[in-house]
DNA sequence: GTAAGCGGTAACCGAAAGGAAACTATGGGA
DNA sequence: TCCCATAGTTTCCTTTCGGTTACCGCTTAC
């Protein structure tokens, strides 16, 4: 009898949803990847991304650094401030979010 | 000032999340996809699919089928059954969910 | 008649996700 | 002294997601 599913494809895609799931891992990392150059602080990211929360700010960009795609730098500031940079790894993040948006793009006008 | 993030880049990714989001969606279509000659009845799927539960595997096919993503047939036997297939709209799902699984596979192996 | 297989549907539940508001600690300026 | 800004943390709340169980109508086999 066939094999239902690929069991290791499917560890994989978990992997990969535990890595990069959750409503703002994908636009933080797309975020960061347009900025490399910046300071790109914490309330500057909160700012600019949108309605996200503090606490799930936090909690996204600890997972992120977890799992190696993104760095914290703490600035030596007077106000301490904390700096947000993608990683050689979160960059390889991008070539997947770019077909996320085109098939977005592609399914809506599929639909007509 | 810079856009804090392209909306229309945000709009299309939600579009995929909302045709492809959902535990069970991608390894529907890939089940799918590796069966377009058989007949593809929901108790078969049901079966092989893993711990689905009908409720669930009742939804995701319906919202897959509204995506135009399967097609839903109802074979005239005597215990009707349905079939589902996959559409040629849905095979274009399958180069992002291999890729979804290559970036799993790298990010285990990046991770050590 | 009764049980089994088919393709569901309905009611209920617990866990998890995400958001709002208040709070912490630090330091600078009016 | 009070207020502002930084970067969070904590508590509470609501919503959503997925799963369990029971049940339906239909047909065939025992």
């Amino acid at each position: 009898m066939q094999e239902a599913t690929c069991p290791q494809e499917r560890i994989a895609m978990l992997d990969t949803f535990e890595a990069l799931g959750g409503k703002w891992k994908l636009p933080i990392l797309r975020y960061l990847s347009n900025r490399p150059d910046e300071q790109n602080t914490f309330k500057k990211m909160q700012r600019e991304l949108g309605a996200i929360s503090a606490k799930v700010l936090t909690q996204e960009l600890k997972e992120l650094e977890t799992n190696q795609l993104i760095t914290r730098t703490v600035l030596p500031t007077k106000p301490v401030m904390v700096a947000y940079q993608v990683t050689q790894h979160g960059l390889t993040v991008i070539p997947l979010t770019d077909q996320i948006v085109q098939w977005g793009l592609n399914h809506r006008t599929e639909l007509r």
